[in-house]
DNA sequence: GTCTATACGCAGATAGAC
DNA sequence: GTCTATCTGCGTATAGAC
C-alpha cells in the first residue's frame, strides 16, 4: 500500500470521526487508531490538525460537487433536483439524528473556535446554494433564485438542528414533505398575495 | 462577597464562554481567570466540568423561562409573541452571525460529544415548543398546534444556522418578515389547497 | 514509510496552608 | 473561602531507529 493510499485512508478516517464527533474532539490518536497506524507514522502524512481539516474540507468539497452533479445527469428536471436535495434529510436520517449536518456543525464549530478554516467550512455551503439557485432560474425565477436557494437551504439546516435535538423521525418527514409543497408552489405563476415565497 | 455570588458570577462567565467558544474549548483556567479566581479555589465550587454544564443549563432554563413569561405579560394577542420569538433572531443577530443560536449550538456540541446533558440542552428547545404551542392553540390551531411551533423552531434554527456560515444580515430580516407572513397566513382561515402549514 | 520513544504543555482534578 | 503547589493523563508534535 502507497503512501497516498494510506494518506486517503486518514482522511476519510478524520472525515467520519470528525462529523461523528466534531473535529477538537477527535484527537490524532483516535485517526491513527482508526486507520491502523502509529501515532509517529501519523506525522509523516499531516504534520498539523489543520492540515488535516483542510483535506478533510478538500474532499467533502469534492463529494459534494459529484453529489450536485450526478443529480443534474440522472435528472433533467430542476425541480425534481431539489427535491432530490431535499430527501437527503430523509435518507440520512439516523446519521442526522445522531451527529446533526455535516456541514451545518462544522462550520458551527469553527466559529466557536474562531479557526483559520471557518471560510473554507462556509465555502460548502455556497456549492449547495449556488447549485440551488441555479436549479431556481432554470424554473424561471431568476430575480429571486438566490433567495429561494438561500431559504430551502435554511429550512434543511433548521430541520437537522431540530431532528437532532428531537430525535423524531416523523417531523423530518412532515417538514420534507412541507418543503416538496413550498417547492411545488414556486413553480406555479406567483400571485400578489402570495406570501408564500421570501421576500 | 459571599460564596453564593461568586458561584453566580462562575455561572455567568461560563455561561458566556461555553456560547462564545464552546463547551469543549472552554478550560477551568478560562473561566477561573474571566472571574478572577485561582484555579485551586474554583474546585471548591464545582467540582467537575459536568457540574458547571449541569449549571449553566438550569440557568438558560431560569432566563427562558422568564423572557417568555415576560412576553405573555407584555402582550395580549398571541401571535404578537410569536413575533417577538422571531425578532429576537434581529435582535441578537450580531451575537448570532459570530457563535450560532445558544441553544442549537450547545445540543449539537452535546450530541457530538455523546454528552449525559444532552437530554438537560434539548430540554430548552422543549421550552420553546411548548410555549409556541400554546400560542397556536390560543390562535385556534389545536389540532396542529405542536407542528406548527416545531415549524417555526425549526425557521429559527435554520435562519441562525446560515447566519453564522454567511454573516449576512439582510438574510436574517428577509427570513424574519418571510417568518411574520407565514404567521399571519396561519391566522387566517385555512383554505383546503394551502400548502403554507407543515402537514 | 513505518515504527518506538519521548518532549512539552495544558487539561481536569486534589491536598493542604492560610 | 481563597490561595499555592502538585498530581496524572492526554493533547499535539518531534527525533531518530529500522
Amino acid at each position: 500500500m502507497g503512501a497516498s493510499d494510506t494518506r486517503r485512508h486518514i482522511v476519510e478516517a478524520a472525515d467520519r470521526l470528525f462529523y461523528e464527533n466534531g473535529f477538537e474532539a477527535t484527537s490524532f490518536a483516535d485517526i491513527a487508531g482508526d486507520v491502523g497506524l502509529s501515532r509517529g507514522n501519523f506525522y509523516y502524512h499531516f504534520k498539523t490538525k489543520d492540515e488535516i481539516l483542510d483535506a478533510v474540507i478538500a474532499r467533502r468539497v469534492s463529494a459534494t460537487r459529484a453529489m450536485l452533479e450526478s443529480w443534474e445527469e440522472a435528472m433533467p428536471s430542476p425541480s425534481e433536483r431539489i427535491r432530490s436535495f431535499a430527501n437527503v434529510l430523509v435518507a440520512n436520517r439516523t446519521k442526522i439524528m445522531a451527529h446533526g449536518c455535516p456541514v451545518g456543525t462544522l462550520c458551527n464549530e469553527l466559529a466557536k473556535l474562531d479557526h483559520a478554516a471557518r471560510g473554507d467550512a462556509a465555502f460548502l455551503f455556497s456549492l449547495f446554494r449556488d447549485w440551488l439557485a441555479r436549479q431556481f432560474c432554470a424554473l424561471g425565477r431568476e430575480a429571486d433564485a438566490d433567495a429561494l436557494a438561500l431559504h430551502i437551504l435554511m429550512r434543511s439546516q433548521g430541520v437537522a438542528a431540530l431532528s437532532t435535538a428531537f430525535r423524531d423521525e416523523d417531523f423530518i418527514r412532515r417538514e420534507v414533505a412541507d418543503m416538496e409543497n413550498w417547492l411545488q408552489a414556486q413553480c406555479l405563476p406567483a400571485s400578489p398575495s402570495d406570501s408564500r415565497k421570501p421576500a
